[in-house]
DNA sequence: GTTGAGCGTT
């Protein structure tokens, strides 16, 4: 009568699995949780009011909606709090995918001691993670000009280090991206994503609370009137640029996210960190150039 | 030989 097996997701968006189901149609809830360790139950989505519903659960068998499981996919549930920490596993590991081809990039140390020797900096850092350059910036008299700058083997450890102040042989010290044209090996880490196909009925909270899982948000903007796409923020980079490319699946709508593009009128984004050598009026900076000639900015290391 | 917010001689 009804099928051998039925489709079972973790999510939504996920591929599904099948999971054989009994000779009387019904399913084990044992069958579930072999392939979904901790289940506690299914759900899907009603064709017809698009909510989800649940599979009803008598002792342990899980019985088919209208006697037939037909061809939807079901949703694993899981205890509370245990659900959380499976889309948490799910939005880190998707996140740390990403990151390992996050290049790491030189770091600007600010305000080092006069005596700080490149070894110095070397000792201090290399309790954070593996150091890959130090530099102490010199005067031709060989004084130290009191910065120096520091690059990491992994991106993790750069984060942590740009994350803290610094004591080094007794100043405070920062570690932050510098501002200088000479390497931008990031090219533009966005905050901000642009999701795409939003439906009308997405409210600011619900989208906040859908990309909570993924890391801390910011900001969540919907122009208005409706225009079918939303910018979400978050506070850290790395998230919105692993979201990006994705389609995930908001209330049973598939929305793309992509980089928000900053537009003409860079007002926020590029002044909102002063960073990746970005400056919106020009060189703002002292470039005393003797014969005013035009140098290149934009160089790729 | 000095200094203390900043931005990297090759």
């Amino acid at each position: 009568m009804s099928e051998l097996y039925i489709r079972v997701a973790e999510d939504e968006n996920e591929e599904p699995m099948e999971i054989p189901s009994e000779d009387d149609g019904t399913v084990l809830l044992s069958s579930v949780a072999a392939q979904f360790p901790g289940a506690c139950g299914l759900r899907y989505r009603n064709p017809e009011s698009q909510c989800m519903r649940g599979v009803r659960l008598v002792e342990g068998v899980l019985h088919a909606p209208e006697n037939d499981w037909g061809s939807l996919v079901y949703v694993v549930n899981y205890p509370k709090g245990e659900k959380l920490k499976m889309e948490e596993i799910d939005a880190a590991s998707a996140v740390k995918v990403k990151r390992g081809f996050q290049k790491t990039s030189d770091l600007i140390v600010l305000g080092l001691p006069w005596k700080t020797t490149e070894q110095d900096l070397k000792d201090y850092f290399s309790t954070f993670g593996e150091v890959i350059m130090v530099q102490v910036k010199r005067q031709t008299n060989g004084n130290s000009k009191g910065f120096g700058f520091v690059r990491f083997a992994d991106y993790e450890t750069q984060t942590k280090v740009i994350a803290q102040r610094h004591m080094i042989d007794g100043r405070w010290c920062d570690c932050k991206h510098p501002n200088s044209k000479m390497c931008p090996d990031e090219p533009m880490r966005s905050r901000k994503i642009f999701v795409g196909r939003c439906t009308e009925d997405m409210t600011p909270d619900e989208l906040r609370q859908y990309f909570m899982q993924y890391g801390e948000v910011t900001d969540v903007f919907i122009p208005k009137p409706f225009r079918a796409f939303a910018f979400v923020t978050f506070a850290d980079d790395q998230v919105a640029q692993a979201l990006c490319g994705e389609d995930l699946i908001i209330k049973g709508i598939s929305v793309h996210i992509s980089n928000a593009e900053p537009k003409h009128n860079n007002s926020r984004q590029m002044m909102d960190r002063g960073r990746f050598g970005v400056c919106p009026l020009g060189r703002q900076r002292g470039t005393k150039r003797p014969g005013g000639g035009m140098m290149r900015s934009r160089r790729v290391c």
